[in-house]
DNA sequence: TTGCTATCAGTAATGATTATCAATATTTTT
DNA sequence: AAAAATATTGATAATCATTACTGATAGCAA
């Protein structure tokens, strides 16, 4: 097959550069917030959504990573005890992982800082049975929310228009 | 000191006992929109905001967990070798945990269900040293994102009013 | 009953993230 | 180099989960 012609390598820009720099300055694991206003000391026109984009596509070339996890929505658990997770990245199905849990750990974690360490949590992650089957990989995305509020009564007020229909 | 008077305990609602029970019987990890749908089914005329309420009462009693954590923002690491984090639960702050990562623990996951493993993640929370060292336990909540784009122009577009001020 | 608070339904506001889009910038082709 | 193709940007709007607010009820104690 020809290669691909709307595929090309991604250019590593001036505000790439200086976003990818600026993870590697601040260190300490830091919000998109806190890259954008630390990169605006450079380049203090940058878009928010510039940052936003660099700092994924940064993280889709393996130059930083993400720490955190299960973004859109919060999940609730019925079992009290504690237990392990794993989470499909294909559609954000969450099961429990049956191994016993370690609490050695939280001990070992008490060399590292002065942290009071409280418990910890492990969640694997990987693909489900479900996503395995499917044979095309376009992401199925986390199911959407259910729609909002079909009430019986509808509201009538402020339904003038400006445009057209 | 006389028994703080503004304080009682929580009742046991009616639909905070559906909530409870709607997460008991779905099972699997329901985000909080499922359960909403799924106590519509007897309370039609619950309010979303009441779910979340209760959802979170019932995490806080202890009756009920949440299963994920690192919520509002996302975080990132210009580490790129495993290793884990510890969080502190009041602050919100990072930290690396200086263990070795147990490479074994996806290998024994592999026998729970039919997931293929990808990895895993663990990260331990308790209290920073900073947090510790506040006395009172006010919550100092996650420290609030930068002013949005104070830009030199300002929009003067559609500024008229309807009502009074 | 009378006050007091908890809880409710409904709805607006918040805030992080995504999507869109016209304008530039860079690369590729001619 | 000029033209065409593609990538990227800044600005801003849209999305959407969550939280905050509001006025109305409900349960309980004096
Ligand atoms: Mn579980
Ligand atoms: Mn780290
Ligand atoms: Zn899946
Ligand atoms: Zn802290």
């Amino acid at each position: 097959m020809k290669p691909n012609r709307t595929t090309t390598k991604p250019r590593m820009t001036e505000q790439r550069k200086i976003v990818l720099s600026a993870v590697r300055k601040i260190r300490r694991h830091p919000t998109v917030d806190e890259v954008y206003t630390h990169v605006r000391r450079r380049l203090p026109r940058i878009s928010l959504a510039t940052v936003y984009r660099n700092l994924e596509l940064l993280a889709a070339q393996g130059l930083i990573r993400q720490v955190d996890f299960a973004r859109p929505q919060q999940r609730y658990d019925h079992r009290l005890h504690d237990h392990y997770h794993i989470r499909c990245v294909q559609c954000g199905r969450v099961d429990d992982v049956p191994i016993d849990p370690f609490s050695a750990l939280e001990y070992d974690a008490k060399c590292c800082g002065d942290y009071r360490v409280l418990g910890h949590r492990l969640e694997f992650y990987g693909v489900c049975p479900t996503c395995q089957k499917r044979k095309d990989n376009r992401p199925p995305r986390t199911q959407k929310a259910s729609p909002r509020l079909v009430s019986a009564r509808v509201k009538t007020v402020n339904n003038r228009r400006e445009g057209a229909e």
